[in-house]
DNA sequence: TGACAACATGTCGTCAGGCGACATATCGTT
DNA sequence: AACGATATGTCGCCTGACGACATGTTGTCA
């Protein structure tokens, strides 16, 4: 069941957070998402479409995501205000991982050129 | 086995990745290291012992982090040029992936005061 | 027109990893 | 003496990621 999910602050897995960005702004069916991940990753992160379909699933169950079938037969998924706080919340928490990385001398950024 | 860790850019696991940050600019044992990433996250990130030394014992095995016994008995471990190599990389890909989420109108950061 | 790649949606079994619970032991404080 | 914090570690369960498979449509090119 879905459980606890949204009442704590839980880091949120890398795949269900690059699903939440594709659709921060716009909403996409199954297949746009994972071209969406690719490209907003260089290619770097490709989710299989096993992985895509669980986190789906798991994220309308917790209503951070909301869907709707186009006239063209094509079911397309929003962000519901919830998600779009889950994202926001996550993206708080990994700048701030980012920033205390970034604070030790061992991981600072390189000179920036 | 460790297998091909080290070679692909894959993406840390968030836990991991905070092992490795608070083993970035000095050693510490086991213990130090679950009241480090605590602090780190301002109390939100609490690792299990049992996740703990799954960790440790995965990263030894990749060689990502080496350990010594001190005079007063306790492990200390600490990074290897491996290890913070593999956290460059994800804290650079962290990076990336929050400047995306903050590029989109729904995420972007709130007006910073 | 036939073939093939890209588009599109989904299920299933496996496996790694995170986590709570448990087991010990020492040390400092009250 | 008792208790909580420090300290290290194991075990088993469950969630979640992933590759493989299944199926059908649309577009394109020879």
């Amino acid at each position: 069941m879905a459980r606890d999910r949204q009442d704590r602050p839980a880091p949120l897995t890398s795949a269900v957070f690059h699903v939440l960005v594709a659709l921060a702004d716009e909403e996409r069916h199954g297949y746009a998402l994972l071209k969406a991940v690719e490209a907003q990753t260089d290619g770097t992160v490709r989710l299989s479409t096993g992985t895509l379909y669980g986190i789906i699933n798991r994220l309308l169950a917790d209503g951070a995501i909301a869907d709707r079938t186009a006239r063209d037969g094509k079911r397309v998924y929003r962000l519901t205000p919830l998600g779009r706080e889950m994202a926001r919340a996550e993206a708080d928490r990994l700048e701030a991982v980012v920033a205390a990385a970034r604070a030790t001398r061992a991981l600072a950024r390189r000179s920036p050129a």
